[in-house]
DNA sequence: TAGATTGTTAATCGATTAACAATC
DNA sequence: TAGATTGTTAATCGATTAACAATC
């Protein structure tokens, strides 16, 4: 019962930029895509495109393409959006924030329940509707709700005694903004999400370019 | 003079983590630093730090290791953080507001100078002590202050109109947040960033250990 | 039938990992 | 000298691209 399949993480990077187009297709009553046509749309490379649809393990049909809300349904089901996601948010920050009031999550299957920080002049406070606490309360709180996936959004320095509690209060699955690789067990995965890597390979890109010029 | 080795993108991405810990050695007067320690600290793969350092083209020491300043600045060198850089941000919602605020950013060589929207509720106002101001103003400016780069973080919808404009003005550069591909001559670079990307490996990465278990 | 499109298998390319050599 | 560490070259692995087959 094992998948054969290797896993393809630049192709599931890819997966919400379909969804936007398949879910504005949708709605637009459009009911087959070819891959032309997504190329067209996403301006994304042929085969890429057609080897990540056949990643997706449905049938298309010759001269018709792809069932628009087949694709979408193949893209929920192999991402696990079907069961909708529910997360806390630890680090009330610039970022924190951000995300907080960052409708693309909730459109990509995340909803932040509440957010968590140690600083007074927060807790107590909502912030784009959504209440931040104590983080002290978390614990109970993520048991009583069976929360199960948390975001992290605290300084570097702080992470990992974040990580530790998280850990404890049941949390399966992190996803890590501060630019510390966290230590967790074996049973708890992490995504890190390098937002300052980002942006020393666009630095990099600019002096590339400006370097050609001179 | 043309360079023979290939520019490794992932290595890039790495760079901030090296910086992050080579300043705080560095602020604690701590001169040289083997990449032994280095992997302990971060928690990286031996040989990704070997040949990230290698990649440098700076020579360590046996026994002592690499110096540290020399670490610091053969980095900023090469993502050509030794000429600062200065941004515009478009589109002032949740995560344009967070970019402003994010510290993280000026510590790590882009300074965002002022934001722009056109959205008349946030014109004039400012966010995080950057004045947000009316996206018309834009190409006067950008031309007055010598701004080559831009932060994109306006919807889907919006970016590629955004983007034309931003051409005109004379952008060289264009850290891309929206979920669209950018349509630009070839004398501009972009670097997106897929955050939905990154929500739906941290999906994948959940499904898959709930998978696991049951 | 011809053409457009899906589907699959092989080749290439880039990044990581492994193995080994060099040197203080 | 022995050991720790840097430095380099080769092997592996994953992702993309190319080539070709199948079919409506």
């Amino acid at each position: 019962m094992e998948s054969k399949r290797t896993h393809n993480l630049q192709m599931i990077r890819r997966l919400p930029l379909y969804v936007k187009l398949l879910r504005k297709l949708h709605s637009e009553g459009i009911e087959y895509i070819s891959t032309t046509a997504l190329i067209n749309e996403l301006k994304l490379e042929t085969m890429l495109v057609r080897k990540d649809l056949a990643g997706l393990g449905i049938a298309g049909r010759q001269k018709i393409g792809y069932k628009v809300n087949e694709l979408l349904s193949a893209i929920d089901a192999y991402l696990g959006w079907d069961k909708d996601g529910e997360a806390f948010l630890i680090g009330a920050g610039a970022l924190g924030s951000a995300l907080m009031g960052y409708e693309q999550l909730e459109e990509f299957g995340l909803k932040i329940v509440a957010a968590f920080d140690v600083d007074d002049s927060k807790v107590g406070k909502e912030i784009h509707g959504k209440m931040v606490l104590h983080f002290s309360k978390l614990p109970n709180l993520a048991k009583r709700m069976g929360i199960k996936a948390a975001i992290v959004t605290v300084p570097a320095e702080s992470a990992q005694k974040v990580a530790d509690v998280l850990v404890l209060a049941g949390i399966k699955g992190i996803w890590n903004f501060s630019t510390k690789e966290l230590n967790l067990p074996p049973k708890v995965i992490c995504h890190n999400e390098n937002i300052a890597g980002g942006l020393a390979v666009f630095f990099f890109k600019l002096k590339q370019m400006n370097g050609e010029e001179s």
